[in-house]
DNA sequence: CAGGGAGTTTCTAACGTTGTACTTCCAACG
DNA sequence: CGTTGGAAGTACAACGTTAGAAACTCCCTG
């Protein structure tokens, strides 16, 4: 079935070094053999063999992705995301699910799962700042998400105190003054997680507005799915705490939210004003339609697998593992009394589709030391990235603070 | 970093060769070898070489899943149960969106994305009937889904017709008579692809139920996403089409035409009942919730992993194609009057984990000609499946037809 | 026209694993 | 007691690729 470097050479006459050296681009190919040799590519419909090339180089050109579920809406975007971050440098993506297990995500960190992958992205949502020395891992690693920071390896994440302190203005900006918060972790308030992140946010908008942080308004929620916000919202009511505004910790919550405060009868946002976190599709299309933070996830995931691939393709003494922030920004939508149409299906680019041959290859330097260009270009973004954050309101105006 | 079979075989004072025997559980070892090199192993911190392994035997342990957009609720789903089929086999997934692409599409069958995959499970979003003979492809290809049928793939999907026309039944039954479509195929109807078979199946329940067809009230929408079915929903309603029922073709059109109706100020369920199609999650969480069609997305992920794997490892002769449908069932909730408590998150059983070294080996038996034991599982469940088929109602009866 | 050098091509040795063929050992059997 | 057969272990050759060094062309120069 599958024909190999040997018959290609054969039916070339040539050597199977020399079909090698086509194949790979190598600059001093005479272009009448190049021509040949291709040719007989093409008779042969020759395709490398990635496994023999995996084993000679050390690289499979797959990077994994350990994520709780697919199935929770921003997972699912967010390796969208990914995916095609990883398709523009012609690197597959395996994807593994932990269950949002502590033991499936330990299994990530052991190795065990890491199948055929140069490298992993690994949100984690069990680990914690306690299992940072977990991380010392024996592959490149490039954490996501808010669970464990000032670990051994490179991080990419959000700005998650402070969107949150500005989703919180935005509330505050429409007037409300009982602010209630649903997916506050149930237990440990200090740890450093995105729950307490964003809560954090709040209580910062609250204190420099000058309103009282009222604990009977910030509601638990975990994990936060739908059906808890639901619940936390009932509950709400149920205690009849009095409240005007809402910020759910992430979308998903301010749906099930959402879709209590309807069966109450609640009006939204005229009795009270939701804002979510994510900026998933799903929120554009709720009833109303949810006001979010857009934690800018394809940035996150252009920085993740860019950072990650540098690392796969760095030689000598590893660099200092990077933290790396991505820009936010708050989507006013009906739910805080902005209204947004609702369009046709916005084009999304489809990706070039490449040349299925060759491999990726970071061009050596002479002095080798120095970052390879693409490692330059990460870091260039990175720093745009942390320079500067913008907020869009929703009548399209941007404030560069 | 790695240590290999080298390493163990000098530390444990055995041949390599002995140590793969041990690693693959070949059962011809004394139990004192086996310690002795298993502690090795232990102490090494042996990995085997998934690309040596791949090389050496022609498999890699990983397949492929090519899939329009994980960003698709659907699809998202689709991957979460696939992945996990896969992982109760040690089998990795990379996914390739093809972006919904005639040219993706292309590109997955010309196996140029095949990365480091012993196969692919495919579903097709813009290719159709006219391109059943480009699925002679030279590797093993399971079909999902609705565009092309006959083809000289095994193909795994749903009862489109039956449960469509089981769908339009529900609506009849609690009373409607005016029930509109949305979600037609623009161009060609009688194409076979979802839309139309979905479509036929609506017709069929009119006909048996002595209701007109009439095509004002079934409206084309794609592709469907939720944008859509909104837009669609709101020309049905500025058309001033007489309606009391709506069935949607999925569910993303189904709360996009929801939103519309919230707009609009139709009341769900009484002016107007709803049903769709998928039973995604984020169905239960609308406002109203709405009911579906589920199309046993979980056993078409099992039965589509378990056939795809059974190709891989086929010997001799290939069986000839089969085609291979799952059940569905009716659930009702809201839009069409039936209410459902919104429960606590439903516990999802995490995968135990496996053997980490050991390779999924298929027992072969003296006459090889004979299916592998897992095939004929996996033909036992299949006939299962094309027996019976169940309705489950919101009450919780279920109805055997 | 010999010598040098850049450009081009070939030769060969890995990479880590598994299958085949082979050896050795021991127990059971006639 | 010799033979047989299976269990237990070993040696070695692949699998298809790439890297490094060696070798072979040219063409240019002194």
């Amino acid at each position: 079935m599958g024909s190999t470097l040997h018959d290609v050479a054969r039916i070339a006459g040539v050597s199977i070094k020399t079909v090698s050296n086509v194949v790979n681009n190598y600059p001093h190919v005479r272009p009448s053999t190049r021509e040949k040799v291709l040719s007989a590519i093409e008779e042969l419909d020759y395709r490398p063999n990635l496994s023999a090339r995996g084993l000679r180089s050390g690289r499979t050109g797959v990077i994994g992705l350990a994520i709780p579920e697919l199935r929770q809406n921003y997972f699912a975007e967010l390796a969208d995301s990914i995916i095609r971050a990883a398709d523009a440098h012609g690197v597959g993506v395996v994807i593994d699910q932990t269950s949002a297990t502590r033991e499936g995500e330990l299994a990530v960190l052991s190795g065990e799962r890491l199948r055929l992958t140069d490298g992993v992205l690994f949100s984690p949502e069990r680990l914690g700042q306690d299992d940072v020395n977990l991380l010392n891992v024996g592959f490149p690693l490039v954490l996501l998400g808010e669970r464990i920071f000032g670990g051994p390896t490179d991080h990419v994440t959000m700005r998650n105190v402070e969107s949150a302190r500005a989703a919180t203005e935005h509330l505050i900006g429409i007037g409300r003054r009982r602010i209630a918060v649903i997916g506050a972790h149930p237990v440990n308030q200090d740890d450093i997680r995105s729950a307490n992140l964003r809560v954090r946010g709040y209580r910062e908008a609250l204190d420099a507005a000058g309103l009282p942080y009222d604990t009977t308004l910030v509601r638990t929620a975990a994990p936060w799915h739908r059906e808890n916000g639901a619940v936390a919202m009932r509950r709400l009511l149920e205690d009849g705490v009095d409240f005007d505004a809402l910020f759910t910790l992430n979308d998903t919550l301010g749906l099930g939210a959402l879709r209590a405060l309807g069966e109450a009868g609640v009006r939204v946002p005229d009795d009270v004003a939701v804002i979510g976190f994510d900026n998933i599709d799903e929120s554009r299309f709720s009833v109303p339609s949810m006001s979010s933070v857009d934690p800018g996830r394809d940035e996150i995931a252009r920085v993740a697998v860019d950072t990650l691939l540098s690392r796969i393709h760095e030689k000598g003494e590893p660099a200092p593992p990077r933290q790396i922030l991505a820009d936010y920004r708050i989507v006013g939508r009906e739910s805080t009394g902005f209204s947004e149409p609702i369009e046709a299906e916005p084009p999304r680019p489809s990706p070039p589709w490449r040349n299925p041959l060759a491999v990726e290859r970071v061009t050596r330097g002479p002095g080798a030391r120095r970052a390879a260009p693409r490692n330059r270009a990460s870091a260039r973004r990175a720093d745009a990235l942390r320079s500067a954050h913008v907020t869009t309101l929703a009548d399209g105006r941007h404030k560069r603070g």
